[in-house]
RNA sequence: GGCCUCAUGGUCAAGAGGUUAAGACGUUGCCCUCUCAAGGCAAAAUCAGGGGUUCAAUUCCCCUUGGGGCUACCA
């Protein structure tokens, strides 16, 4: 059997777009899934879209999500250059052969020409007035220096169809496509040739791409058969949308991979659920790691209808992810947000990192769970009030001049024994524990929640910080 | 406008001609608890509308409605 091969083919824009990194997932997936080669192409024939430094973000994004591609412009391969601006002359040829075997033309109209061309309703398309200009003649006008596109020779009547993996058979009538160009006038190829040439060139034998080429198929498939290839096998995959009518888009600044990276979300938390918009696998997995997805890969989960990013939910499985990371690899990937914070050069964040791991979603809520380490907000004795708890200011006022008096003769700051020490001191006081830890928490960060308890919050702030803390806290009573 | 396409809770979604229509996020409540999280338990919430086909349709067909895509010398 043929080898599968599949390639993702972005252009260079200068940002990873979540909808085409999921795209890219899924083409790595399929691929690795049966065991074939995962390709990437650079699609940079729009010179004037050239955005610099745009070829790393799609090397570093592809990498950092674990989607390594067997093939591609920096690791090389048996079928390249794999980026389209260097295979220019090549398009051309093609293109050539393709109008000897009647499936293009040359064209000379104008855009004066072609603009006149719209109708009432806005709409245009190409009359084939070039169509009639014998090749001989082309070429004489051409050679003469005029200027001049290669446009495909769309058939004017008949339908054409084929099977779409995901959405079926698509049957689309000739008459309502247009003479694309092939080859622009400055002797690049578009989209619509260069995809076609370089998937066959390159052997790539599935075909993954969005919607918005569903219906222009035909027009690829036209090629195919001119030249006498054989046709890749198509699965198109719905659109991701930032809300019912809109898809998630740059502009807004909710579809750019780096953007959720420096959010604090993590890297395989957002490939993740990217990979869960559109596709579900048959045991229901939800949390799953990109290898595990190449084993559980499969076409008939993928969805045909758009579905809707959700932060939210994002949020949640990116706190799952956090979770599940052992100390130290948390604390790694925290500390460039400690680093936000002042927090770092107060306190050993080994602790803080401890207490603050299962409160938070993104990483980028570290320096604001922190703050009151950094400094303790001012506050009013109404805090000391809970009702649940039964705590109020006098409590406070009669215990925590006691409570300081212990804590000063506490050699050992760390939690387990300040919890030993302060609950039998609540026992002494013949209140309850947690009213005392209750009312010393208030006393220490002047917040109502915090993360972490009393003695957690002791440790991390250690002797001298907590006993100066405390001693202002029952000033102000 | 024309063409292509899609339609299960607020969101992601499983499902199948006969089911109490899964699960997850979120929401709400309870438990646990040194506040808050985390964790545990529970609850509310869905087959867009109308016609067919059928003993039976949310599932198959048609229409309507609504959404998305294409309709570039962008990809």
């Amino acid at each position: 059997m043929e080898k599968v091969r599949t390639r993702f083919a972005p252009s260079p824009t200068g940002f990873m777009h979540l909808g085409g990194l999921r795209t890219a997932l899924y083409a790595y997936l399929f691929a690795k899934h049966n065991d074939g080669d995962f390709i990437l192409r650079i699609e940079d024939t729009d010179r004037e879209r050239f955005v610099e430094g745009a070829l790393d973000v799609i090397y570093s994004s592809l990498k950092c999500s674990g989607l390594n591609y067997d093939e591609g412009p920096d690791v090389g391969g048996d079928y390249g250059p794999y980026t389209q601006s260097e295979r220019k002359d090549m398009y051309l040829d093609y293109a050539k052969k393709l109008i000897d075997l009647g499936g293009a033309y040359y064209c000379f109209c104008s855009k004066e020409r072609l603009e006149s061309l719209t109708d009432e309703n806005g709409n245009r398309k190409y009359d084939k007035h070039c169509l009639k200009i014998s090749k001989e003649e082309a070429e004489r006008r051409i050679a003469n220096g005029e200027s001049y596109v290669i446009r495909q020779n769309i058939p004017t009547e008949g339908t054409s169809s084929y099977e779409d993996l995901i959405y079926g058979t698509i049957e689309v009538d000739y008459s309502d496509l247009e003479d694309n160009i092939l080859i622009k006038s400055d002797g690049m190829p578009t989209y619509n040739f260069a995809n076609v040439i370089d998937d066959h060139l390159m052997k790539i034998s599935h075909v993954i791409r969005g919607t918005e080429y569903l219906s222009s198929t035909p027009k690829y498939n036209l090629m195919y058969d001119a030249f006498g290839w054989k046709r890749p096998v198509y699965i198109h995959l719905p659109t991701i949308m930032k809300d019912a009518t809109r898809k998630l888009s740059k502009r807004y600044g909710d579809a750019n991979f780096d953007d959720f990276i420096s959010k604090g979300y993590i890297e395989e938390a957002i490939i993740n659920y990217v990979a869960l918009l559109g596709w579900c696998p048959k045991n229901n997995a939800e949390k799953m790691t990109v290898p595990e997805m190449v084993e559980l890969f499969d076409l008939t989960g993928i969805s045909k209808s758009p579905s809707i990013f959700d932060e939210v939910k994002l949020r949640w499985l990116n706190s799952e992810y956090l979770k599940a990371m052992d100390d130290e690899e948390f604390l790694k990937r925290a500390t460039p947000f400690f680093e936000k914070s002042e927090v770092f050069k107060l306190y050993d964040v080994r602790k803080i990192a401890k207490i603050i791991k299962s409160r938070i979603e993104i990483l980028s809520d570290i320096p604001e769970k922190v703050f009151f380490l950094v400094s303790r907000p001012d506050f009013n004795e109404a805090l000391y009030e809970n009702k649940k708890q039964k705590t109020d200011s006098q409590l406070a006022k009669q215990i925590l001049p006691s409570v300081l008096t212990t804590l000063e003769q506490t050699p050992s700051f760390t939690n387990d024994e300040l919890f030993a020490t302060l609950s039998a001191k609540a026992e002494e006081l013949g209140i309850k524990s947690r009213q005392l830890f209750y009312v010393l928490r208030i006393a220490l960060t002047g917040l109502e929640v915090t993360p972490g308890g009393a003695t957690e919050i002791l440790d991390i702030l250690g002797k001298e910080e907590s006993i100066k803390r405390l001693k202002t806290a029952i000033e102000l009573l």
